[in-house]
DNA sequence: CAAATTAGTCAGAGAGCCTGACTAGTGTCA
DNA sequence: TGACACTAGTCAGGCTCTCTGACTAATTTG
């Protein structure tokens, strides 16, 4: 229900056939060691680490899950834990080596995929596609970076 | 990680936050009793009722899950399931009075929400948009109703 | 009609995510 | 400076979602 062709389900098709295509990858290429929850919350790491809980808010899960998840990240090598230098409450989450690795495959991935969406629709398109969506952006990213 | 504004989270930001909007403007109109794995399934009744095994196919999980959320479901008063005719193995799930009068208030949200945006992107953009993202529906959709 | 297939259920288990309650460190302001 | 409100993160317990495996009943195929 909910309507046969409303705009949200049309941007929620092509997302997830990506997703399966790089969560596909990434399991032939090894990296069968971690779930979709926890891709979610590593995908949100940035480079020189990021505090849990605005992990947390960005993955929008709460501070419980998003420590439970990065525990489990953590088990498995992806990411480490280190003290944050400007609060002593707060730990920054790290990507380690493995992390990266498996953020290279990804991005092969993503590139393929968005080479064959381009085929697809032609330059011109694509690059409406992509304006209107980085425009579409300001007013329901909430985070922004 | 996973690249810093791939096509793929630009799909998803904007996708999430109608979302959101649908349920909590749900929620407000008193339809609490339902999860998002339910609405999920609940999406994908046809008019004229549809089998368990193809709503699990195309809502993407195993068929005893989509059996457990339409029993949920069912028990909430949003669907009956009624003997299919033409086969007497199968049972054909159809939407009830109250799934008809929830979809009403999500397409209200969800036709406000594409003002919204049409208003942000311009009459032109977001007819380019909804193009491209039909024309990629050819290619990410293995549905394609 | 026997064999293979398909619709759906039952049982059990694990992952994901939540609420509530808590500890420890930080900022504020009288 | 010391009480108070706030923020970072953890612990405990429980519910929901989803899976695998095994099964029954009806249908299709050769």
């Amino acid at each position: 229900m909910e309507s046969e062709l409303n705009t949200g389900v049309l941007l929620f098709l092509p997302y997830r056939a990506l997703e399966n295509r790089v969560f596909a990858a990434l399991a032939e290429a090894g990296f069968n060691d971690f779930t979709p929850a926890q891709a979610r919350v590593m995908q949100r790491i940035a480079p020189d680490g990021t505090r849990l809980t605005e992990l947390a808010e960005q993955a929008q899960v709460t501070k419980q899950t998003a420590g439970f998840l990065v525990d489990q990240l953590e088990k498995a090598g992806y990411v480490t834990r280190v003290p944050d230098p400007t609060d002593r409450r707060a730990r920054l989450v790290r990507g380690a080596e493995k992390a990266w690795a498996a953020k290279e495959v990804a991005d092969a991935v993503v590139a393929e995929v968005e080479r064959e969406w381009e085929e697809h629709l032609g330059k011109r398109r694509m690059r409406q596609l992509r304006e209107a969506l980085i425009l579409l952006r300001e007013i329901t990213d909430p985070w922004q970076t």
